[in-house]
DNA sequence: GTCCGAAGTTATCGTAAACTAAGTTGGGAT
DNA sequence: ATCCCAACTTAGTTTACGATAACTTCGGAC
């Protein structure tokens, strides 16, 4: 790979931090490490970004961005409010291999809460995926699909509770989680009857 | 503080050691913020651990220990299965103030998954929550007081994933999250309709 | 062709962190 | 009283990481 103009060798150099980080964490990754990933030597990095750090907030930045952008997409053409639904919890991105990388980066920022800079930027980045997932709710509570039993607000942070731990336990490679039982249930099927009040179809699930 | 024997001073390291590294982490917390907690110098660490890895295995094994024990002191003096259980999900050791600290190192130890021996010791603790938990589901199910639509093994990883999840969140110090909703309603209480499949009592929480 | 700015490299600095070798102190047993 | 050993400290060594200063190369404009 040769030169590239500024702002691709900037968007690069996120791409393949994305990679770093989300393997060893902020803290054990080193600017080696996230120069030779992208090919590059150590100064390039501070061509882009003020510190190791600054580029970590702008990962993270993005990461959010691309994250609610795919699930706009994967949501636009899903015809009702039920189905809509049934697709935001099948497809956790923790566990589809493209939006693995990038969840297990937020994972790993939620561990470095001393920094202010960091936490600051994953908190906003849940805050925005709450809104999301609250708006998402609460049209399929006025829909019929979900029972309002709950305000959707609180649904929406058992959602994210839930999801943000299934992706944790899924990091760690715990034997026996996130296999169906033996009757073939899976979590999300759990997950899905607490949104319904009821019973509910089978979650759509992409393959593995 | 002055001299102490061995295993005194061993059990006060890992004392301080929780502190500290619930607060920074693995990879941030140094040698000599350890040490300077315990009220001693850098060597009486290696005087007993191997090594900085080994002390924080160490702890999260210690740790694992005494968050179970907690949990069968605590559950020993209830009557039925579903007091039992309301207690289990009452009690998040994540947001109690003794048991922040210890739940707090599991979370950083988490983002350590790179290492092979604390990857380890955190995923052999899981796994005994995981058996605690889907025991005591199941002789709830028996005793008619959880619904038996789902394994106890899958409702046991729902709760898990849930409980880390809404560690993680807490951790952060997100806005709204973890306060009753406009209708006085908590996520745990979401959590106890899972189990119950009906809607349930409000869950016994202790007082902040 | 040559000039210039942007893209990239080499070589290195300062520092902080994990760990240790060697020496010092205190307190219990005889 | 003194001897001895375990507990503890002082004063480093080494290594690796984040960051930078100074230099080199590429490629388009005129």
């Amino acid at each position: 790979m040769g030169r590239l103009p500024a702002a691709e060798r900037r968007e690069q150099l996120l791409d393949c931090a994305a990679g770093i980080f989300a393997r060893y964490g902020y803290a054990r990754a080193t600017t080696a490490q996230l120069a030779k990933a992208a090919g590059v030597t150590e100064p390039i990095i501070y061509r882009h970004f003020k510190s190791k750090r600054d580029l970590f907030v702008a990962l993270i930045a993005r990461t959010g961005r691309q994250t609610l952008e795919s699930w706009e997409r994967d949501l636009a053409d899903a015809k009702t409010p039920a189905e809509r639904l049934a697709r935001l919890v099948g497809d956790n991105p923790m566990v589809s291999p493209e939006g693995r990388d990038a969840y297990l980066v937020f994972l790993q920022a939620i561990s470095e809460v001393e920094d202010d800079a960091i936490r600051e930027a994953v908190a906003d980045h849940i805050s925005s995926v709450h809104t999301f997932i609250r708006d998402e709710l609460e049209r399929a509570q006025q829909g019929g699909a979900v029972s309002d039993r709950y305000t959707p607000g609180v649904l929406a942070w058992s959602l994210i509770s839930m999801g943000l731990g299934y992706g944790a336990l899924s990091a760690l490679g715990i034997e026996g989680h996130g296999q169906k039982d033996e009757r073939g249930i899976h979590l999300s099927d759990v997950l899905a009857r607490v949104l319904v009040g009821r019973q509910a179809e089978p979650v759509r699930r992409k393959p593995e």
